[in-house]
DNA sequence: AATAGATTTGGGTCTGTACCTATCTATTCC
DNA sequence: GGAATAGATAGGTACAGACCCAAATCTATT
């Protein structure tokens, strides 16, 4: 792939979508060429190479070592999930270990709003229950695509894996996450599993996850103790 | 202010701070001089003038209008605070006309957790209720230090005001929010005024806003009926 | 063989220059 | 008076070259 000089597009705009493409193409996947091999490769100026590269830093795809090269960006899902999903660090820092036990895992069919948004007829349903030692402090429901959930159910999911499965040996790319956050009474289901009263404040965490194509990948549903658990956002006016 | 040639640290680090500061301390309002201008005024080459103006334009404290200049960004603090806060507009969105009501204004003691987090002794409290159209939906704890508190209680706070005058009438920089939410129960008070049940399930979201300086300036507590409110945030991986 | 020093490679900083397009204003010409 | 045009100003893009620090590697001396 070159770039278009006739075209109206800045010539950084475009080698940054090349150089993108190729980071989500899997092309490159560690150390990119030096910004000097670039300038030969594309017949640019330095300055444009590193205009390129600098917007890809600051989206954090890229990452900069001066002496050694510009790397991809090897963020895990839970770096950037991890701004929300907090408290089960706080846990560990209350010197309590976290823990999960999978208490279900089947394909399901899907209807009324868990099928609105997820798109789907058929999904795989796993149903875990998290610990903070031995305390059960929520119980968490995932659901995925047949297909990555039959493929998911082969691993030992009695532990906080998940996310890391999905990425590290499932390769899956994803991207983007919504989530909201509500409060709700426990079911007597609910419950008997977080050994709380029947009615009592759970708070209810839903996420749903979509990959770079903008397709679906998961859909959770997070029932959690209102007196274990809560989330944790700072905001600030300058996005440092 | 100058720059300081012998220094180590870069010059478009330094002139970044400096520029910085001047908005902050509100020399600079709206627009700054030009690049060009800019560059005679701290001798240095147009491209580092134009570093230190894209940090900050990144930052979201300057923006850029080709043609026009380079102006301070007014971001309302509702502008940052929005990604989360996002449900009122919810509300307005499903056709209701959202309101409030103030029902406390006064100088409290301030103790235990309150104190803790705000650092005050005395403090003064405002309590407002929020409505959906004449549905009660939430009720609001604010808590400032008292001379701050004394000047808002001036001015006729059953609308959705508060942080426009903080803002606009009393200049206040506010900065950084740390926000909290988690779940409980209603209590007797609440139900009453939120028309649910005692012990229903209510969303409960604390807030703490500090200034530049790292000042206290709002602690706000918040009680929602569960089945009216949540918080809905997106997260994702390029944080484009 | 070990280590101090030079070399190479790679990003970081900075300058100067040139030309582009967007905006606004003042002037000129119907 | 109103439309077209020409400047002036401001940011946007792009190039070339120079020199600085960091990291790794090679090399020569001890």
């Amino acid at each position: 792939m070159s770039l278009d000089y006739t075209n109206s597009i800045p010539l950084h705009v475009q080698l940054k979508k090349i150089l993108e493409q190729q980071i989500y193409n899997g092309y490159y996947t560690e150390k990119l060429p030096s910004e000097r091999e670039l300038m030969d490769e594309y017949y640019v100026s330095r300055s444009t190479v590193r205009q390129s590269i600098e917007q890809l830093v600051r989206e954090r795809v890229l990452e900069r070592k001066p002496g050694k090269g510009t790397f991809v960006a090897i963020r895990t899902i839970n770096d950037w999930l991890g701004s929300l999903h907090s408290t089960s660090e706080n846990i560990e820092k209350m010197g309590m270990a976290p823990g999960a036990k999978l208490v279900a895992s089947q394909e399901i069919e899907v209807f009324g709003r868990l099928k609105d948004v997820t798109g789907l007829d058929k999904a795989h349903h796993f149903k875990r229950v998290r610990y903070a030692d031995d305390i059960p402090m929520g119980i968490e429901r995932h659901y995925y695509p047949v297909g990555l959930g039959k493929k998911l159910s082969q691993y030992n999911l009695d532990q906080e894996a998940f996310y890391e499965l999905l990425e590290k040996e499932l390769k899956v790319k994803t991207f983007q996450a919504e989530q909201e956050i509500k409060a709700g009474a426990a079911t007597r289901n609910d419950a008997k599993l977080l050994h709380i009263l029947e009615g009592a404040s759970i708070i209810i965490a839903e996420r749903k996850i979509t990959d770079i194509h903008g397709d679906f990948v998961e859909f959770e549903r997070a029932h959690y103790r209102a007196d274990m658990y809560s989330f944790k956002i700072t905001l600030s006016r300058n996005s440092k």
